[in-house]
DNA sequence: AGTCTTGTTCGACT
DNA sequence: CAGTCGAACAAGAC
């Protein structure tokens, strides 16, 4: 659910609700599988009476940078951050929550049970993923490198978290379409000016994610809700993305939907043909 | 009842 | 080693 624009916009609202400073007093652990190596009781006693001095994004990993410890959160399909005041109030699929030093509490959420806390003493110990896509290291030579080194469909290179972090199955298919690119295409396969304007796609599609304070496909508990409860709206700027049966805003041919790693895959089959017949310059 | 889902990891296989 | 594929995790919507 949640790729890197959603989870950009949920580091931001959490570093605005003046959670920097304050004191994890308590935790409590509902699920225990969603505290990862850790035991629940381990991870309450380690998180107890820590500060969280910053929160950050790694990939599409949350990072709460506490005063001995480094708290590493994985909302996978459906987890969710909220806060709330009264200690009493019942959620059906709330996992853990913090109690604060103001009184506040912050609560996670997670239908469906995948998502994970990791909490570590060093950066070493937490998650390694790949190169972020707004950080300096990706430039259009990375990519053009990268995609030669390797000879695998583009788009489950694109969604594999160790080469760059932070895109998921919704903006791959946007990033993919805007560059014209059919996902099955063999990444070593890919032109230097094709991997250029999908370098300049992926940037694109995220940026406009993150200015759309992120995608909201549906009204259940299951979708993307922001630390307020506010929905995004990137849904309505999507070429592709579920959009099957529609005519492309490019050409007018009807987006298609395919299986493409075994994900939902949806493309134009005009804009994005599988094999070049004509090069183009 | 059966299929699908915005994420990731594992093992079997080629 | 590199890549593909299906299953697993788990719950609910359609």
């Amino acid at each position: 659910m949640p790729e890197l624009p959603e989870v950009e916009t949920i580091v931001r609202e959490l570093s605005n609700s003046s959670l920097t400073g304050k004191t994890i007093v308590r935790a409590k652990v509902f699920w225990e599988r969603t505290i990862s190596v850790l035991s629940a009781n381990d991870f309450s006693l380690k998180i107890k009476n820590q500060k969280i001095k910053a929160i950050k994004r790694l990939g599409k990993w949350l990072v709460f940078e506490l005063s001995e410890s480094i708290l590493y959160v994985h909302l996978r399909m459906t987890g969710k951050f909220f806060f709330s005041a009264s200690k009493d109030e019942f959620y059906p699929h709330e996992r853990v929550c913090l109690y604060l030093n103001d009184g506040r509490i912050l609560r996670f959420e997670d239908q469906r049970k995948f998502g994970r806390w990791h909490l570590v003493d060093t950066a070493s110990e937490g998650p390694q993923v790949g190169i972020d896509p707004f950080s300096k290291e990706f430039t259009e030579t990375f990519l053009r490198t990268i995609l030669q080194k390797h000879n695998q469909a583009i788009k489950p290179f694109l969604l594999n978290q160790k080469h760059i972090s932070g895109i998921g199955n919704i903006y791959v298919d946007e990033a993919l379409w805007e560059a014209k690119i059919h996902p099955l295409r063999k990444t070593n396969q890919i032109k230097p000016k094709e991997s250029k304007i999908l370098f300049k796609a992926i940037i694109n599609v995220l940026r406009k994610g993150i200015e759309n304070t992120g995608t909201t496909l549906g009204n259940t508990n299951a979708n993307y809700f922001s630390v307020t409860g506010r929905k995004g709206s990137n849904q309505h700027q999507l070429h592709v993305f579920r959009r099957n049966g529609l005519p492309c805003a490019r050409c007018g041919s009807i987006i298609k939907k395919i299986t493409v790693a075994q994900r939902g895959t949806h493309i134009c089959p005009f804009c994005q043909p599988k094999y070049l017949f004509l090069q183009k310059t």
